[in-house]
DNA sequence: CCTAAGGTAGGAAACTTTTCCTACTACCCA
DNA sequence: TGGGTAGTAGGAAAAGTTTCCTACCTTAGG
């Protein structure tokens, strides 16, 4: 008897060219993997459809993918939501490269990179509605 | 003539286990394999000597460190500055989860996630700051 | 001088991730 | 009904990452 990798509740760390699928599915639905593969190759890279097929099925043996067989055309989702396997990404990320504190994170952008006043501007509106919430 | 697998700028993508050894030396400053070795035993996880120094040479190899071999035991270094490396990574990961937009990173930050209000203060803060510098 | 301790170097092996060849199946339609 | 098109499935192999065995070398101490 052996088990999926890791949970089956979807939450293991999808690798990056899981994710990549992830995001296709993501942003445009449930789908086949003709769709996907399409989409890969049309935004991302050149790839066979036989590897998006087995990477496929692959996070679907995983738990990260949840497979209706019911048709020919089989159709895949996500079995995490998208925010919640971003948050996780998100907090393996920060807690990796910046000690766990987004305000590290943040002053490093801040720092080093060429924010738009736009972005900036965006981020004082997220944080004042935020304040509210909280305070 | 073989080349550095990638560019010999030090600008190539470190893989997790080659972050954990960039993390030592960027708050340790320069040092030897034993010094590293002992930190990620101490800190992080088990570890045999012998993997973590081929993993160091491997990476002076890649261009990631620079080795000093003027004394037996080398003394090794990054190659990159922590700042660059980590605004690398944040680049391609805010690129890859969040659209290249900082501020959906916030968004996603804010919605799903404990923060603190002392780090929603600190980032207020850089943003103020970033202000200043800005307009 | 000999030995033990602690280095470096070079493979090799184990895993993980990614890619894709090939066989087989189902469906459409001329 | 027979053949082409478009699926799925199952390996296998390539590529990338990580681990560590082992051999050898240098140095310090007895």
């Amino acid at each position: 008897m052996k088990q999926p990798k890791k949970k089956d509740n979807g939450l293991s760390e999808p690798t990056k060219s899981e994710l990549e699928i992830l995001q296709v599915l993501w942003q445009h639905g449930p789908n086949t993997v003709r769709f996907v593969n399409d989409r890969l190759n049309e935004h991302k890279r050149e790839v066979q459809y036989a590897s998006t097929l087995k990477l496929m099925q692959i996070m679907a043996e995983k738990g990260l993918l949840i497979r209706d067989e019911s048709q020919v055309k089989h159709i895949y989702r996500p079995a995490s939501e998208e925010y919640k396997t971003k948050s996780l990404l998100l907090d393996r990320f920060v807690d990796s490269l910046f000690d766990g504190s987004v305000s590290n994170l943040m002053l490093h952008f801040l720092n080093n990179k060429k924010v738009s006043l736009k972005e900036l501007d965006e981020i004082r509106a997220l944080l004042n509605k935020s304040k509210k919430n909280n305070s």
